[in-house]
DNA sequence: ATGAAAGCGCTAACAC
DNA sequence: GTGTTAGCGCTTTCAT
């Protein structure tokens, strides 16, 4: 089938030993040989069995990662991040999707280390409850990226998620919202944590937020028309809001369409500002404000560790990282 | 490091072969061994190294995939209908990204075979005028999939290019529209041909298209301004178009903001037809109509032909496959 | 500068 | 029903 080391070593009159050592570029070689050796390899398409020589190194200079869907921009933006470190420092980077399913991550996380990856970066559903405990045994570092896991393991590089809230309320203050409406999104820890920062600024600046105001989002119906229908709801009240924080982009986009439709006036009457910075949402006209929640850089801080925790072999000497969103200003909140 | 068959065996007073045999469920073990085997596995949390079963055996289960980027939510949908097909055959797909480089492409597909997966689905990039020699010499089955090969080679499953310009022109003829704008998408061979099937329809039906109306993008410029500002020009001529077929949703959605933004009424007035059937986009208000180029089908199709060829150990008996584009008539081109 | 032997973790093909 | 032997393709170690 493939060739083989064995192979060039016959065609050549060599030992297989010899060709092992042109191929990771041993010096002890004549360049002669070496020359010969490197020709025959390019003629005959010789690939090395990264598996046969992982079972003998231990090392596969592969990296997996779980998804839980591919369907999510930031996901991208992440992987964008990880190749970015990983590829010069020879490693690669090989994905499976969860598919949303607990179960499917589980099994996918197993079976990457089924395949021997040097590292394995998990990044964690949303709406997660627990992460896959077969990661709690095993000894091949394991890095949490995006989603704070739900429960505290190992090292993780996740947003200050209730930073998103929390700038979300300032950037309204700033712009003297006064009365401020909130799409709140899923029933999860991280859209919780996100409304605990927003309230809390809300506090720290004297200000309040009316229960009314508050929006629990239909999860069957999309994020669009979600958002759509609950401003919708909100602007048909006696008392408007001036401003709205949505949960997603597309949110965002839907409570501008609603807005616009009934004649309200954005920015100069109602501020929105998304989630997510998902640049094709947002830079749609009336363009959006949003909070970019640094997804690459996540991806670029992930795939650091890793390959830190590959160095030390697991001496386990790295640290969680926490990083801060950023507000995107566009004309949905433009003074 | 890692728990081997060996020490399980070593726990128990086995030989490792009986502990193997276990694991793959043969059925020449007393149901007693069996159980403490079984037991014992849970207990030290066993994983098999499917390197070394896929270097004894030479199948190792995994699927490669190599894309042309993340961002693309066709491909998401690809995946998808690859998964839905492997899994419950007991395979498992590994995608890595190709950022849209040729070069990585090629290594990407190389890392691939070098990592002994059964079988490789390559997608290739929108702009690719070629694709990764490196497949033309292996005896792994390549399954191309999504934008047909720039050159034949393989099997591939894609979209009958020509079909999409042909609906987009039927769909409009239907509609009664005489003035046909079309935003002819960047100067690749996929956008070639999709031109080439609307002009075919168009001259079957005796109808014409007029040169001043037909829009090259600035690629530059992104899909959604792009369409804003080539519907822009198209509507301040003297005479306007009253449909409007685009390269992508997204330019579709441009070329509706354009049109809406000058007070033209859609669809009374204009008709417009996207590209790609991304729901996020297209069901925002007011609603573009797509062609769903049914990237799913297209990585179920791909999924089963790798399979196949699997099975039948590269007697390549399988043939290319053509599917047709669907028509998705939302609010753009309601009458 | 080149090569022989051993073994990584697993399983196919056979004993017993 | 259980175990032995050999070997997948590669690299480590040590001779020559």
């Amino acid at each position: 089938m493939a060739i083989r080391l064995q192979d060039i070593a016959d065609d050549l009159n060599l030992s297989k030993m010899t060709i092992s050592k042109v191929l990771r570029g041993q010096t002890d070689v004549s360049a002669e040989t070496k020359a010969r050796v490197l020709k025959r390899m390019k003629e005959l398409n010789y690939r090395p069995n990264i598996s046969a020589r992982g079972l003998r190194t231990g090392q596969t200079y592969s990296v997996g990662m779980v998804v839980p869907t591919l369907e999510n921009p930031a996901i991208a933006e992440m992987v964008r991040g990880i190749n970015e470190i990983l590829r010069p420092a020879g490693y690669s980077l090989v994905i499976t999707s969860a598919d949303g399913d607990a179960e499917v991550e589980e099994r996918e996380a197993e079976l990457h280390l089924s395949r021997q990856v040097d590292a394995l970066i998990v990044c964690p559903r949303n709406d997660a409850s627990d992460i896959p405990h077969v990661l709690d045994t095993t000894s091949v570092p394991v890095i949490y990226a995006g989603t704070p896991p739900p429960r505290s393991v190992g090292v993780s590089i996740s947003l200050r998620e209730t930073e998103v809230g929390e700038l979300a309320a300032r950037h309204l203050l700033e712009r003297r919202c006064r009365r401020r409406g909130y799409l709140r999104g899923p029933r999860t820890a991280v859209a919780d944590q996100r409304f605990a920062g927003f309230l809390q600024a809300l506090h720290a600046a004297g200000a309040t937020l009316r229960q009314e105001w508050i929006v629990e989002m239909q999860p069957e119906e999309g994020d669009y028309r979600s958002g759509f229908f609950a401003t919708k709801r909100l602007i048909g009240g006696k008392t408007r809001p001036d401003g709205i924080v949505a949960y997603t982009d597309l949110q965002a986009a839907g409570a501008r369409d609603a807005a616009l439709a009934e004649g309200v006036e954005i920015p100069h009457s109602l501020q929105i500002i998304g989630c997510g910075n998902a640049v094709d949402i947002c830079e749609m006209q009336l363009s959006l404000s949003s909070l970019d929640l640094v997804a690459e850089e996540i991806g670029r801080r992930a795939a650091r560790i890793a390959l830190k925790r590959i160095d030390e072999k697991g001496a386990n000497g790295q640290r969680s990282v926490l990083l801060s969103p950023k507000i995107v200003c566009r004309e949905s909140t433009r003074r």
